[in-house]
DNA sequence: CTGATTTTGGACTGATCAATACACAACCGG
DNA sequence: CCGGTTGTGTATTGATCAGTCCAAAATCAG
């Protein structure tokens, strides 16, 4: 019943998280998010609510596809330790590929915090998905035998985190591609014997 | 000649980078910064010309001041290795003192990136100190036998630096102190043995 | 005490902010 | 083809934004 939508929302909330992950959450006004999805802003507060609401969706829509593609590596082929270097790898080339844009949760964190409402249930639910994903990954690395004995998955799982939230950083401080890498080594070198 | 001040400039700035720091750049209008400093708007941009200024100058007091606290750590007594470790210790504990705020600069980074004036050079010069101070630590380090052969320093430079940066992405996170120190043992562990 | 100079307080600027109101357009079932 | 329902475009809301203006206040040199 009654008139369909001319637009994809899916696609709407896509363009809304560049606009976002490209200047922030303070600094992408409601404008930028019509002229970004091409909708005016009736159908944006029709469809989503708020500014706040919308960039609730983008972010979970960010975590989604990041942990998707991150989860595909661990689940890979290779050992433990090769498919956490991917992973490594893959983070860095994406920063490089995404214009250096950093990572949109990382990016939010430091802006927003922790903020008590939806996104940041979505940021630490981020978080604990990540950390359960290494640490899952960590547990069969220490059965594999490529990762050394006596690390613990958690602890590791965290030191992933930082690591990748390190090398985002890195990559908004204009590090090289080759400097990324070697970072990516040593964080390795520290699990592997 | 003329009527004197009735404030501390220097007061004025660390109480507007608190506020900035809290809150983040474009989140803290200048209605707040009159709040905190406890100025007029007349005085504020008497003595500041700008939000943009105030902010430039609020990220220059904290990096110098962080920069001259992690100097004198790694001027401090002990190995290059301790050294670097109490690096790592103190950032932890400051991110927890601090009210997980985070750090200053990386929440810029995140937030603004490298942006096209003083900021972004300010930000590119804090990047460059700490690798250097980073750098000479870890050549320290080689010829008192504390860090294994065959580091090389600049890379071992970018890898604390982006250790230290994750870390302090992690206190946004609300990761626990103990897992926090666990992953500065890690990270430890890539450049011992 | 006077005049020059600077700081200060408070009112004010136009622009922009997120969000809403409302008329009209488009589609559905009947 | 029509009534009900939903989407869309435009105008507009009040609030807040960064920044300015100006007159009063405070100090100094003379």
């Amino acid at each position: 019943m009654a008139r369909p939508r001319e637009f994809d929302e899916t696609a709407a909330v896509e363009k809304a998280m560049h606009a976002f992950w490209e200047h922030g959450y303070e600094a992408t006004s409601t404008q930028d998010l019509c002229e970004a999805t091409g909708l005016g802003r009736s159908s944006v507060y029709n469809t989503f609510t708020s500014k706040r609401a919308l960039f609730q969706r983008s972010l979970t829509h960010y975590t989604g596809t990041q942990l998707g593609k991150r989860q595909a590596i661990l689940d890979g082929p290779g050992t433990a330790a090769e498919r956490i270097a991917a992973v490594l790898d893959h983070a860095i080339e994406d920063d490089v590929e995404q214009r250096r844009r950093g990572c949109l949760v990382v990016n939010t964190l430091a802006e927003l915090g922790l903020p008590d409402d939806e996104v940041g249930a979505a940021l630490r639910d981020d978080t604990d998905q990540n950390l359960a994903m290494f640490a899952e990954c960590v547990r069969e690395g220490l059965l594999d035998g490529s990762l050394r004995d006596g690390l613990d998955p958690a602890d590791v799982a965290e030191f992933l985190l930082s690591t990748t939230s390190g090398l985002r950083v890195m990559a908004r401080r204009g590090t090289s591609r080759e400097s990324m890498h070697a970072v990516a080594d040593l964080a390795m070198n520290a699990l592997t014997r």
